[in-house]
DNA sequence: GATGGCGAACATACGGCGTACGTTATACGT
DNA sequence: ACGTATAACGTACGCCGTATGTTCGCCATC
């Protein structure tokens, strides 16, 4: 995970592995199936890191506290998000989609509800992050072809595309646009709960 | 690209693209500088067929038609997502994002708003459908291992995660779920749209 | 009609990849 | 003391992307 840390998924080799922690290639088999079973563990110990959703608070404020836990390690592990395509959840994974289930269903949204607002929050923290992490790696490890893609773009062609990356040189990626989109997704859901039996009916 | 539709993009190499074309391998490289530009290449022939804001349409409208003309093409190249982390978008890639935000600028919502909007339809429209992809592969190319992972599941582990996969089995991923999650987000910006003066003020 | 240049197809070769397979050495329960 | 399991090692195979050099056929020019 440290050598993904550094060089990226698409570099990293069982033999950079091997050479990484001192052994040879074919001693890695020893404990991993093949390498894509390495990709798996990785993965998983990524969600093994993300705080569950905490007790004592309403279901939005804990949604809010998971989704930005995710948010936290998966920016801290870049590779990650490359990873989540069609592979099955690791138990760490799964008790983390758990927690935001059992909320979820806390909030006394209708069944059906429940799990399109979980896919709506999934999907929001993962494709938000991996947007947030791309934008930063093409700044970043291939910022002279970033510099030329920039330069070349007319603002007669795409004004409003060219106006919008100014945003994105003012601003960066800010925490707070990931949170806004997050309030957008946790309010739609909150109007949609039915309204509850008041205890004394005035 | 029809390889690429038939047997996914990990086994998409350039000595297959050449035989299936009938030539040697380093004949490609008269025609594309490398693999890379090649992938960057068919990504942006998938956006090419993606339309345009339909200019008749309301904003909300006219997005909405925008998003599920994207989520299609995606759905017809399934290697289409994951070519779009960290890439600089080509020609009709950058045409597809102009008639976004020029639509989201005539919304009259004020500039950053429309830029979060924007960042908001981009994120569903790639992270849902590569949701509902990544679980289709898994049934599909991966089913036996599909069957034995469900199987292997604890109902009193995880309750409501196995209940969710449920909702899988009996729904799919349809395509009200895209659309119910995508009028969620249009119906945050559009309440957040400020009042217009009205022409006759009662 | 001859000629020269040029683009496209081709052949060879290199280093790196994942991993199948067989061998060796070390530690440990009996 | 000995058999066995575990983990490290070495070799080899078939793929991969692509650098490099060569061949060949078309076409504009003289």
């Amino acid at each position: 995970m440290v050598l993904a840390d550094r060089e990226g998924l698409e570099s990293l080799s069982m033999r950079k592995v091997a050479a990484a922690l001192g052994y040879e290639v074919m001693s890695l088999y020893n404990h991993v199936a093949n390498k894509d079973d390495l990709l798996d563990e990785m993965l998983d110990r990524v969600y093994a890191e993300v705080d569950d959703p905490p007790a004592n608070l309403a279901w939005r404020d804990a949604l809010r506290h998971v989704a930005t836990s995710a948010r936290d390690e998966l920016v801290r592990h870049p590779w990650a998000g490359e990873l989540l395509t069609a592979r099955l959840p690791g138990p760490s994974r799964r008790r983390h989609m758990e927690g935001m289930l059992r909320v979820l269903a806390s909030a006394g949204l209708p069944d059906d509800l429940a799990d399109l607002g979980f896919h709506a929050l999934i999907v929001h923290i993962q494709g938000f992050t991996q947007q947030q992490i791309g934008f930063a790696l093409l700044a970043e490890t291939k910022a002279d072809e970033a510099t030329r893609f920039y330069e070349g773009l007319s603002a007669d062609e795409t004004p409003f595309f060219v106006a919008h990356l100014g945003y994105h040189v003012d601003r960066g990626h800010r925490h707070d646009d990931f949170e806004f989109v997050l309030d957008l997704i946790l309010g739609g859901l909150e109007r949609a709960v039915p309204p509850r039996r008041p205890r004394r009916p005035a």
